[in-house]
DNA sequence: GACATGACGTTACTACATAACATAACGCCA
DNA sequence: TGGCGTTATGTTATGTAGTAACGTCATGTC
């Protein structure tokens, strides 16, 4: 079980989320780092499978429970997003804030590219929690996806689509 | 295959959808008028799979490419739309005019009592709409849910959840 | 009659997610 | 120091969601 390779920038995230979860209390185990750490190496929203094999390289014998407890783990940590609409997740680029666990994001899905944004809005999110609080409802937490052309696929020409 | 027995409401709006496919040119067959049906009699959203075993019951030797072709029929028609959160799906109930295909809508899901709100709020589409615009973000179409707890599960004791 | 189109049947498969139970490691405290 | 609860993980099996690929049949059209 050596450690895998991650990038200096997933490095400098993986460090963050090590002080985080020593603030709350919460345990960021090694298996737990893998997974966050293969979440963030990817540019692109990974699956539950996909990050399975790229897991039992240096992990033997992973099972899909075990990247699904991981993922779960992040989840609640904040760490990381589910994007509905691919059911895969992507690392979140607003966590080092010691804030509240989770917040409300957007994501802007490319159909061209694959590239997925994630947005923090207040707006949309201000908008979304004045229409529920209206209807009485209070909110737990919100999926807000919109799919569409990025802006570099928007200016590429049909035949070449902006690389991931 | 006889003619499963829906209740008048659903009978009105399967009416309603006759209506607006023969002035689109497309055709509501039988098979997605069953379909349509089914979703629409659930008063809470619909997996496929459930709709699939409703099916059998009158549409002998129905396999999931069955459902799942009639689901893609209903969503381009903007029928029904999609709870990504739930993988389960819900009758529109904007329908009737004759507008564009599709219109933004946003979902309300009580995490206690699995009732799910259909919103068209503007301030909603409008935020999320602009903040895409700002990053040059062509939209294609957006999923906007909400989950939480609905007005009669956040008034009723804790012990009897609103029924669905 | 050849041919394209659209809807549906049928088989098989891929992908996503969880249930249920076993094991190991740690801290706590009688 | 031995029992006990808690947390994380291992392990096996199963459940649920979705699609590929190909065949058939009806309709329309030139
Ligand atoms: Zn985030
Ligand atoms: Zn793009
Ligand atoms: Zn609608
Ligand atoms: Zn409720």
């Amino acid at each position: 079980m050596l450690a895998p390779a991650f990038s200096k920038e997933t490095d400098t995230l993986l460090a963050q989320a090590r002080t985080l979860c020593d603030r709350r209390g919460v345990q960021l185990t090694e298996l737990r780092r893998k997974v966050l750490g293969l979440v963030l190496e990817g540019d692109k929203p990974t699956g539950a499978y996909d990050l399975l094999d790229r897991l039992r390289v240096h992990h033997k014998g992973a099972a899909p429970p075990t990247v699904y407890r991981a993922l779960d783990f992040l989840l609640e940590q904040g760490l990381i997003h589910k994007v509905e609409r691919l059911s895969a997740f992507v690392g979140c680029i607003h966590q080092s804030e010691d804030e509240d666990h989770h917040h409300a994001a957007q994501f802007l899905i490319c159909q061209r590219c694959g590239q997925v944004t994630e947005l923090e809005d207040p707006r949309v999110d201000r908008a979304l929690v004045e229409a529920a609080r209206e209807l009485g409802f209070r909110p737990a937490g919100s999926t807000v996806e919109m799919e569409g052309t990025c802006a570099a696929c928007a200016a590429a020409p049909a035949s070449a689509p902006a690389p991931g």
